[in-house]
DNA sequence: ATACCGACCTGTCAGC
DNA sequence: TGCTGACAGGTCGGTA
């Protein structure tokens, strides 16, 4: 299931193998639900363009996408900034915007690959490789924003670069607990259930809390523990439980270090309390009784 | 406006 | 062995 650290993961290793890369072509399922932008429409749009920076933001990969120039004879004429890495924002005409839901995977193959069960996206790209976008259950979705659409910011604030004073103001006045708060993408992108457990452990907070009645100093404290647990996540290569697979194929391998996500039953590794499971917000939350409070 | 809850979707696994 | 049903959870839309 992946959250912000597999989802990051994820962009990195396909912006390593596709940045500079064309589109030829885009083929897309007969099925309804990835798809936000109607898939003839997507296909139109990300036909001969250049893929640019591919990168994470929140639980959303973006794929910015350049008009594919024929080259310019005046060299340096056209250009801004340093040439490779880095294109000003100004050039991107398009953005593919993909999130990967519960099972999603994006693959980079050759074409030879037999295509997996439930592939529901293929570009076919100019180096003769495919990006392809993978998802048994269809909860991912695929959109092509345009340029009028502006760039893509994502629904909330970001968890790795928030202030502690922003961080608080998004908790303020309100009524629902901390985890189900953490979970709202409209506040804070990027946590879903994994983190939001692993981090109000680790800050020592009852994940039962209402999130306005917590003091300034915890609010500082979780917002500690949450990048902490976020960028040790990223370092160790995205996490795991069942479906996560990065664009290698390659399994991330941070659920070792979960310390109670899927540990109900099982002792503290502080105090050594049983870890318990309770529901909140129509999703498991773990935690430790003696540790968080 | 804010909060809450069921539906969506399919693979996996426990239990019979 | 083979079947059934519970469960996983990010997001969306309906309802309180």
């Amino acid at each position: 299931m992946p959250e912000l650290p597999e989802v990051e993961t994820i962009a990195n290793g396909v912006d390593r193998r596709v940045r500079g890369d064309s589109i030829v072509s885009a083929w897309f399922s007969g099925y309804k639900e990835p798809f936000k932008t109607p898939p003839a429409e997507m296909a139109c749009g990300l036909a001969g363009m250049r893929i640019g920076r591919v990168y994470r933001v929140g639980k959303h990969i973006v794929a910015d996408l350049t008009k594919k120039r024929v080259r310019a004879r005046s060299a340096g004429a056209t250009r801004r900034g340093k040439a490779g890495a880095g294109r000003s924002s100004s050039e991107v005409q398009a953005q593919w915007i993909v999130h990967l839901g519960m099972t999603g995977r994006l693959l980079v193959s050759a074409s030879e690959v037999p295509l997996p069960p439930h592939t529901h996206a293929v570009l076919s790209l100019g180096s003769g490789r495919e990006l392809r976008f993978v998802d048994a259950r269809r909860f991912g979705r695929l959109a092509l924003r345009t340029v009028e659409d502006g760039i893509f910011a994502g629904p909330g604030s970001e968890p790795l670069t928030i202030s502690d004073a922003d961080f608080a103001a998004l908790f303020r006045g309100r009524k629902l607990s901390i985890k189900a708060a953490l979970l709202n993408q409209k506040l804070l992108h990027g946590v879903g259930n994994i983190y939001a457990d692993e981090s109000l452990f680790r800050a020592g907070i009852r994940p039962t809390r209402m999130a306005g009645r917590l003091s300034k100093e915890r609010l500082e404290g979780l917002r500690r523990a949450l990048r902490t647990v976020l960028e040790s996540a990223i370092r160790a290569g995205g996490s795991s439980v069942s479906d996560y697979v990065d664009a290698d194929g390659v399994r991330g391998f941070f659920q070792i270090q979960h310390r109670v996500y899927g540990r109900e039953g099982e002792p503290c590794l502080v105090c050594g309390t049983r870890i318990r499971r309770i529901v909140l917000g129509g999703r498991s939350t773990h935690y430790c009784p003696k540790c968080q409070r």
